[in-house]
DNA sequence: TATGAATGAGGATTCATTCAT
DNA sequence: TATGAATGAATCCTCATTCAT
């Protein structure tokens, strides 16, 4: 039992270590100039036991990004609890998106890396379709509180899936131009004062009413 | 002189015929896993003469970029020449945007991909400034625009540059998107109407709205 | 153990069969000609093994060189170590280079080649050192036997090292010549009675002749 | 008439100038890794007309080789002739042998690159015997010289050939030691003081009468 | 005769994956 | 279960030579 245990432990105690070294060396050589000569290393394994805990590079790759996804979606969803009515909300998501990936840039680098084609070619629509559902989750708590700005008179009527998907490609594209523009490396203040800009303006237009002139009958 | 011609027409096919077939095959395949020996083969020329026209890979693919990449600006321009104030110039830039990407989807694959580092990691620097001049050079035409809007009483005041590159950020975000979550082929009737929501959610979000407390009894 | 100790065994084994056949290529073929497939395949391994075992086709060709280098100067050394009086020792060294070389003239090849500049150009400075250094090592210990010879008054006073230094040079040249000139197989006995020409005229040449301006009449 | 000398005229500049540049880039870069379009830009003539003068690259070579041995043994001879003996004759040679490569020291290297395996792999025989007929003349001159000196009694009875050979491996050992060891650019003044004594070395070893002791009837 | 565009075989090196131990 | 040696397909690039113009 004992026995059991400890071999357990020592498994989970690998797989956590090669999970870790992956994400790191995933995230300096991207997914194609990885090499898993240097994960087995760094992991301390050899190369052949990464083959016992995942399938392929693809399949660690897929574990990388689901690795520490889930929680993600968690953590958003308690930004947005904090938030009183529906602009405090919004904003409190995109602050939270905002800080979260600052601080954690190289998972941003690994998850758009994962949108490049080549390695959605090599892997599964099973695999494909597990990291993009973290994603679409995430919009949910998004849209979700737009709807419920729009409800409360908050917003002007939209279509909340769709805004939601707006604001969100503001955050990727803003966070990702830096983060390449700068030489990988995030100049906070700057992004952080654009980053600011963008949400208000956005939620500006978002609150703005369609003005309703007294249009004539024939409108 | 007909000698010389004929054998310079025939090396202007050949360059044209190669940077159509690394078009396409960049496109289908990304920088690091296209193959020489498909462009070459495609092309219908020997791998050896690939060389002739390109001086490496690299090169080829900074070849393809340019090849269309000069008259993107100059039509961009075009665009917004034809627009009457400020806001319509906008509007006629960001479509003109839309459409331009729109009907050559694969140049933007390519475009996006180059952002990729390890694709900048096998160029020089020449090679770089010349691809992102490009992009720099579209930047300016709409933060001119907006420029122009601000100066004229047309959208708040605001840094133009920074809205320019938001709103950047947003096209090439939802095309982006767009483009890879719809397995690579657009449903450009959906893609359309949100470009089109998205581009007026900013536009509302950039006007001047006198503050207008005591509005009247319909706000 | 027995697992260990086997497989380290497989491994020794490649690594002198690799050697033994990228001896034989270099031979035949020189540096830049050698291919290693035909290294590989000789040695009954793929391609990819060489790798494993040296970094590079120069590494390996130093590797080459070292193999047998390294007991060449210690043999020379007993060589000398037989020899009774100064001109013994310098004609025992003399008559273990002929022998070797003869003996194992493909390593004569082997290492002029390395003097060539082009295989120079592709080594390490460390890689050329390293190869280098057994032939100092070499010509120090004649250079230390025709100082004791100097010293005892056997040999005219000189620079031991410029003498030690024409030695060499003549052997080398010799070898080198007549490997070359007779199609690449020697005629022993005729570069063995060169050889013995040539160390004798040299020893002439050195040893201390007191002027007998008076001498007999039979001078 | 005039048409045709010119285009003659024409013909010889072209074929001067393959072969100057030849010359050069065979010596900078050795006959493996020199490569015909530097050549040819160097020349000023199109790739495709190295072929109208010479049937290969190892033609070319070869012609590059020829082109300047055959004054060699000329001067050679001259050398000697202005020497008063044996004696005198030899170290003549030695010395104009000596000036003529530290002079003319890109031709030496390639020479001596012509003994390098690969080359002479490439050279068809008569090509091989073309080139090494000059060093058998230039042997010969000296062999002439020694023979003369033992028939005068300059030098102690020996086989001339034998010993030229000997005086010239000494004499190309050396330059080409000092030339590849010196980075390829000699070092004169101390080249010319090995080179010095080491002659000076064999015409003491040849003059040396080898001691006829009264030795008893039974030796 | 001269050109230079085209050729295509050839070669060093990498690395995900397998499998005997 | 873990190892790590072995694999070999894959790929970019070079360059002597050819040949249509």
């Amino acid at each position: 039992m004992s026995d059991v245990s400890r071999r357990e432990a020592k498994k989970a105690f690998h797989r956590r270590r090669i999970l870790e070294t992956a994400h790191d060396v995933f995230f300096r050589d991207g997914f194609v100039e990885a090499n898993l000569d240097d994960i087995a290393k760094g992991a301390g394994v050899a190369k052949g036991t990464l083959y016992r805990y995942f399938d392929s590079k693809a399949d660690l790759y897929v574990a990388v990004l689901a690795h520490g996804g889930d929680i993600f979606a968690e953590r958003m969803r308690e930004a947005r609890a904090e938030g009183d009515d529906a602009v405090d909300q919004v904003r409190r998501i995109a602050r939270f998106y905002f800080e979260h990936w600052t601080a954690n840039e190289e998972y941003f680098a690994i998850f758009w890396a994962m949108e490049n084609q080549q390695v959605i070619g090599e892997l599964t629509p099973e695999a494909v379709k597990q990291v993009t559902s973290l994603w679409s989750e995430c919009l949910r708590i998004l849209a979700d509180a737009i709807q419920d700005g729009v409800e409360h008179g908050s917003f002007a009527p939209c279509d909340p899936w769709e805004v939601a998907n707006i604001f969100w490609t503001v955050a990727n594209g803003l966070i990702r131009t830096e983060h390449l523009g700068a030489q990988r490396r995030l100049r906070r203040s700057r992004l952080d004062r654009i980053f600011q800009d963008a949400v208000e303006l956005l939620l500006r237009g978002m609150t703005v009413r369609t003005p309703e002139p007294d249009s004539g009958p024939g409108a």
